[in-house]
DNA sequence: ACAAAAGTGTTCAGCCTACACCCATGG
DNA sequence: CCATGGGTGTAGGCTGAACACTTTTGT
């Protein structure tokens, strides 16, 4: 969709009023990074809208997958975001203005927005994000560098930094941030590397084998001294009928 | 605000395709209950709209004090329903033609609805529900006898139930089901029908004791047979930044 | 041979569990 | 004085924490 017709159309298209953000959280060079996208000089998360014959579990996956392609999303609800003076005026104008194309101010985006904020974890080396419609960057970014963001943006991600931590101590669902073939010692860094604490290697492989999710695969080639680490992959159990992230 | 008003100039004043549901929960007669309004010869949940100017929060607020006219009200997020073609055509057109009002079938109240559902813990036997505006009825219903509601109300309220277990475990929240005093056994037999299971009554008083967040206060006169427990309540702690529920 | 990395075992403390016991009170 | 109900103590088992030990492998 171009410009033009997305200011025109979009409110034809669209919820009013609605839309949805998305925390897309990947690991790398062991540190947690953000998908951020870049219009103007500022950064914002990777959204979109929801279609009005669209559910919302529905728009958020086919925002995510329009943003990094793969198929079987993870995908959380994380917050609703609904300050009575949530609106992006000024962003927009500058963008607008700066494309050559002509702003509307009564433009349907230029209304206030409630956002249905989800957060999702990603295989960092198996997602490609790419330059899509408005967007002249995307970068990922470490918690502690965010630039300067959108509105409450930033607070967003924050959010999202959080309930990771939360959400990490009860439900097993790191391994979406791994590549299919792990190792212990990497499980253990990534832990160690969402909780911000140290945690007993011994305890830690005791504990992920007991909960009986993971298979034991040939040990990695390697090059570094030492002994070689057993591989890991996350056992397929059958589906427990996801209800895509919508909880 | 009366029927031909709210008809005519919902549109004007709330934020059009958005809802927000409470499931209002009570604890009472050893059994959690819920608030439910009738409508018609279905039931729904107590719910509203989000002012043009309103914040998300502020809605949610506004809605449950105008129901239940509690000031400091518990009040916790609890999940999006988004459903693409979630609409109440069928109950509003039936309840505004038995009314005796001209229905609209190009009436903002005829779209979809995404709606922001709220669960909120109370005191029964300190609110006293009143008929309001469109609604004919009011009750309290156990979750094992919900009676027939609007569209997907039901699912919403069993969700609601499914949440308030999970919660149990983490936070200490159950007091806001009883009144400002109560006994252990009273608590004790709170979490017993919560949990739907037995818990070891040394156990309970121990761990809640533990916690520090109560304050033993003299015993109650009572006239059954048996020792006399002590009343507690909960300690007045610092505020901690409520963030309204919103999380 | 040694250092580094991975895997496993051992011990101790703390917590959960189940039950037993004591105390208070009303009939 | 006994039945009933509330409060507390105690022995056993399980789990988590800290650390030690063994194995593997590159240098």
């Amino acid at each position: 969709m171009d410009l033009k017709n997305f200011l025109e159309q979009g409110f034809d298209c669209f919820l009013p009023n609605l839309s949805i953000d998305l925390v897309i959280i990947g690991y790398d060079d062991n540190a947690l990074k953000c998908l951020l996208l870049r219009i103007g000089d500022k950064w914002l998360l990777p959204g979109g809208y929801i279609g009005r014959d669209e559910s919302v579990p529905d728009a958020a996956v086919r925002i995510l997958q329009h943003r990094t392609g793969i198929e079987e999303p993870h995908l959380k609800f994380l917050a609703v975001f609904g300050d009575s003076n949530r609106r992006f005026t000024d962003e927009w104008r500058a963008f607008w203005e700066k494309s050559g194309q002509e702003w509307k101010e009564d433009s349907w985006l230029n209304t206030r927005f409630i956002t249905l904020a989800y957060y999702s974890l990603v295989d960092i080396r198996n997602i490609f994000p790419a330059v899509h419609d408005f967007d002249e960057d995307f970068g990922w970014f470490n918690f502690d560098g965010l630039p300067d963001m959108w509105m409450d943006h930033k607070s967003i991600v924050l959010e999202a930094r959080n309930r990771l931590k939360k959400d990490i101590k009860q439900e097993e669902l790191t391994y979406n941030l791994l590549p299919d073939q792990f190792t212990m010692p990497e499980l253990h860094q990534l832990h160690e590397t969402i909780l911000e604490t140290k945690l007993d290697r011994s305890r830690f492989q005791k504990k992920m084998l007991s909960t009986g999710m993971f298979e034991r695969l040939p040990k990695r080639q390697q090059e570094t001294p030492g002994s070689n680490p057993f591989q890991y992959s996350v056992k397929k159990q059958p589906e427990k009928g996801s209800n895509n992230g919508n909880e």
